[in-house]
RNA sequence: GGUGCGUUAGUUCAGUUGGUUAGAAUACAUGCCUGUCACGCAUGGGGUCACGGGUUCGAGUCCCGUACGCACCGCCA
């Protein structure tokens, strides 16, 4: 037996115990004639003690011992005469009669401590040494509770989970697809799914009428920090419903999240705020709601004074910052850069004081009237010692967006996005098409399978950019934590869909003839949504970065630096597959 | 494809206007220390200043390029 007990579960009440325990050196304090070692196991630390005068040849040995040494003890459980709170088995130690040495180790390549001296890069390559501290580890028992209150929660609403394959076939729409040579059909590739989407919709046309999966999907694009390759989705699908039906059962399983991980009881409905709404008032498909700063458009109000900036723009709009009236003269100059950067791209900033007397001193007010600046005052609803900013532009989108980035650095700097504040919401309404100046067509703004608004169909034939569409994204806190939408169930629709988005119809045919055809065969009304599991445990266990609730992440150029991976394999490998590798050259 | 920041001891970092033998903390090793728990004290070892080129009497420091890392834009239905 190599253990009785873990390094987390022994107390008070076990004094005078034998017991047996194993686990990694976590430290060791020689004080002399005695020597303390923290013996470490994913379930806490126990203090062991070694005593010259009890025997000093153990004393000796455990003198000896390095860091993340793994070792077994035998010993008695004994109450400590200085006790530590900081740890739960704080209130006693191990007086050890026997230590066995099952492995020593290297000394690490960084301190395996809360807070580690590590840096991100070199705690990747040695992940699993990285994966022993509390912090990650702690990520990963999010992860593991998180799915099972998802499975717990779906189970009792009847979902069976199904699973679909790993390799499918390439889609052109959407994401740039991971692909897998075939060895058995020389020069045909599979693709790893970006989404089990097609496959779940003809699980409904099997009448599997509640669907879900825990499931892993690749998308060959840049990283982000919230961006991996590979990446973990709840995929849901529901047969016979109507986006009511799929927004109440997932704003469900949203609070019973909540309730479980968090313990957070969100009582009210999540806000239900259409596409343009969220894009007019933040500038932003998901708007971040911990905090107000909601946008107001000034071009009625500032145009016509003779300052060219905004008598030229296409859109004027600011942002009303609570108590930011102290900004100095650099904090400003230091927002005006943080807009101009090339990223943010916006040509320069407006600001306005609210001073004490309530008059508004302003960047640009050699054109424009107390008056004037007064009605501006009241439009945001500003007070004394509040900053106003200002962001004009020709290109009204992207002057919108401008300003978020504005509001949400404003958020920031003023400490308004709260980790442990929660602010959700369902973005409704989206636009079925957006415009592709790449591919000089419509693209689908979710995904060509889903439904139009049945009062904008009419819309297809004359205006399809106005078309909104039965689709829906659940934000939380500016984080899109997941999204769906009522499919299309009727072949000709579809095919009429795939028509406006410029396929052919044999290219539709080649491409997605299998769900058109499986459309024909009786599919009844369906619809669903996935949530990004990665993105949920990040928002519950406030991270910064996705990699720190994922096992074994890649880095920014999609490398597994602990691994090596990708890597060149044999030619032996290659000629199996039939393929021959011709790299580029670099320019 | 693009922008910004970074790369100095095992690790995290400092390093002035270009100027002697490149420092600190921590980790590691050794010794002392019988109630520590971020123990303490002392001593010691440890450096291709990412790589290549350039400017200069002289480069960790300035310039150019490359590689790598992080963040972001494009991209991500």
């Amino acid at each position: 037996m190599f253990r009785s007990h873990t390094c987390g579960e022994l107390r008070l009440a076990d004094a005078g115990k034998n017991v047996t325990l194993s686990g990694w050196v976590q430290r060791t304090r020689k004080m002399g004639g005695m020597t303390f070692v923290d013996l470490r196991d994913r379930y806490g630390i126990t203090q062991l003690v070694f005593n010259t005068d009890v025997n000093a040849d153990l004393c000796e040995k455990a003198n000896h011992l390095g860091r993340e040494f793994v070792i077994q003890v035998k010993g008695t459980v004994n109450e400590r005469s200085s006790k530590n709170n900081n740890i739960p088995t704080g209130d006693i130690e191990i007086i050890v009669s026997e230590l066995n040495i099952l492995n020593s180790a290297q000394t690490p390549p960084f301190t395996i401590e809360d807070n580690t001296d590590g840096g991100d890069d070199l705690r990747m390559k040695y992940r699993y040494l990285d994966l022993r501290r509390t912090a990650v580890r702690k990520n990963l028992e999010l992860r593991h509770r998180m799915t099972m209150e998802v499975r717990r929660y779906l189970d009792s609403k009847g979902f069976l989970e199904v699973e679909t394959p790993m390799l499918i076939g390439s889609t052109p729409e959407g994401a740039r697809d991971f692909v897998v040579p075939s060895r058995m059909n020389p020069g045909q590739f599979y693709a790893l799914p970006q989404s089990p989407q097609t496959l779940k919709q003809l699980l409904m046309v099997s009448g599997f009428d509640r669907y879900f999966q825990i499931v892993k999907c690749f998308r060959d694009e840049d990283l982000r920090a919230d961006r991996q390759p590979e990446f973990t989705q709840i995929d849901c699908e529901m047969s016979f419903v109507e986006q009511e039906d799929i927004i109440n059962t997932f704003e469900g399983m949203a609070k019973h999240l909540f309730k479980e991980l968090r313990g957070v009881e969100l009582t009210e409905p999540f806000i239900r705020m259409p596409w343009a709404d969220a894009m007019k008032y933040y500038g932003s498909d998901k708007p971040d709601l911990r905090f107000g700063m909601k946008f107001v458009e000034l071009m009625d109000l500032l145009k016509g004074y003779g300052f060219s900036v905004f008598d030229n723009a296409a859109y004027i709009g600011g942002i009303c910052a609570e108590g930011a009236a102290t900004y100095t003269r650099k904090q400003l100059d230091q927002l005006t850069d943080f807009v101009k950067r090339p990223q943010i791209g916006a040509k320069g900033l407006v600001y306005a004081r609210v001073e004490a007397d309530g008059n508004v001193k302003s960047s640009v007010d050699k054109f424009y009237s107390q008056e004037v600046l007064q009605k501006m005052k009241e439009a945001f609803g500003a007070k004394t010692g509040d900053l106003i900013l200002i962001l004009s532009g020709d290109d009204v989108m992207k002057t919108r967006k401008q300003l978020c980035e504005l509001r949400l650095e404003m958020g920031n700097q003023l400490g308004l996005r709260d980790k442990n504040k929660f602010a959700c919401l369902w973005v409704v309404d989206f636009p079925m098409f957006e415009w592709s100046e790449e591919e000089g067509r419509l693209m689908a703004m979710h995904h060509p399978f889903t439904h139009p608004k049945d009062e904008d169909i009419a819309l297809l034939d004359t205006d399809p950019a106005a078309v909104r569409a039965d689709a829906y994204d659940m934000v939380i806190n500016g984080v899109e934590v997941g999204g769906g939408s009522i499919r299309i169930h009727d072949s000709q629709l579809q095919a009429k869909m795939f028509e406006i988005l410029g396929f052919t119809p044999e290219k539709a045919q080649e491409q997605f003839g299998f769900l058109m055809n499986a459309f024909k065969f009786g599919a009844p009304p369906h619809g669903g949504l996935a949530y990004g599991l990665d993105r949920w445990v990040s928002l519950f266990a406030g991270l910064d970065s996705i990699r720190d609730c994922i096992a074994f992440p890649k880095n920014n150029s999609g490398r597994d630096v602990m691994l090596d991976a990708p890597g060149f394999i044999d030619q032996k490998q290659l000629d199996e597959l039939n393929l021959i590798v011709d790299i580029k050259e670099k320019n």
